[in-house]
DNA sequence: TCCTTTCATAAGCAGGTGCTTATATTAAAG
DNA sequence: CTTTAATATAAGCACCTGCTTATGAAAGGA
C-alpha cells in the first residue's frame, strides 16, 4: 500500500496543476539547461520579477511533488534538475489530442521514451518523501 | 495592433493555467471523442462530480480564451471541439524536455503537426471574440 | 405570440494559492 | 564553538479562482 491510488485523470499527482504557475513555468525554462542549485534559480528569477528566496523555496516545493524537477544535496547547496517523469506524464496526457494524421509517428516516440525512462526509474532508488520520516 | 503583445513564457495565453483545473482537463478528454455540445459535457461531468451548468459555461470559456477549445452554434446549441491551437501550443512548450535521445524523432512530429496545424488555420475563418463587439 | 430549451453572463461568496517576514536547519569555515 | 552561507519551514494575509443562485438572451416549436 505504497502507492498513491493513480487516478486515471492526469497520470501524475499534480502535474499541470504545478505547470499551471508563470513562475514554476519559468523554473522549468531555467532548468532546461541543466542542474541548478536554488540559489542560482533565486537570483535568475529576481532579474525579472520581484519574489522572495522562500517564494522561490516554495515552489520548487510544489514542482518537486509533482514530479517535475528532483533534488541533490551537494553540501549545503540542493542542486535541482528537470525530473522526466513529471514532464513526460504531462506530454502523454496531451499526446491524446495529438492530430490523428501524426499520431503513430508521436505514439511510436512517447513509447521510446516511456521505455527510457522505466528502464532509468527501476535503476535509480527512490530517495523522495525523506524528510517527511 | 492586434496581436496580444505575445509573452516569450507559454505560447499561448494561458494554455497551462487552463490546463491546471481538473474539470477543465476532464473536459477535453470528453471532447477527445469528437464534438460535443455543452449540455452533453455537464451530463457527462454530473456523473461524477456535482457542478452546475454555469460552472461547465465558466470553465468553457477559459478554455476557449486559452484556444484548447472551439465552439460552433448549430441552432441553439453550442458544439465544442478540441482546438488544436492550445493543445499543441503545450505540446510544443513541452517539448523542450524531452529526453534528448527521443528528440530527433519528437521534433519530426512535432514539425509535421504544426504544418498541418498553420494549414489548417489559414483556411478557417477567425470567429472568435465576436460576441463582445 | 408565448413557452420551452439551451446556453451564457452577473453578482456574491468561500476556500485555495502565492506572497511576505520571521525563524529553524544544516553544513562549512574560521 | 561561533559565525556565515544556503535553504527550508512557519505563520499570516491578500487576492485570485471556482462555485452557486439568479437572470439574460437567442432560437425553435406550439
Amino acid at each position: 500500500m505504497g502507492e498513491p491510488a493513480r487516478r486515471p485523470d492526469s497520470a501524475r499527482e499534480g502535474v499541470f496543476e504545478a505547470l499551471g504557475d508563470p513562475v514554476r513555468r519559468r523554473v522549468l525554462e531555467l532548468l532546461a539547461n541543466g542542474e541548478q542549485p536554488a540559489g542560482a534559480l533565486v537570483t535568475a528569477l529576481q532579474a525579472r520579477v520581484r519574489i522572495s528566496q522562500p517564494a522561490v523555496s516554495q515552489h520548487l516545493r510544489v514542482l518537486r511533488d509533482a514530479g517535475l524537477v528532483r533534488v541533490r544535496a551537494e553540501g549545503t547547496r540542493r542542486l535541482y534538475a528537470v525530473d522526466d517523469d513529471g514532464t513526460a506524464a504531462a506530454r502523454e496526457w496531451l499526446a491524446r489530442f495529438e492530430d490523428t494524421f501524426a499520431q503513430p509517428l508521436d505514439a511510436l516516440a512517447t513509447e521510446l521514451a516511456r521505455g527510457r525512462r522505466e528502464r532509468r526509474r527501476a535503476a535509480s532508488q527512490e530517495e523522495s518523501a525523506r524528510e517527511a520520516g
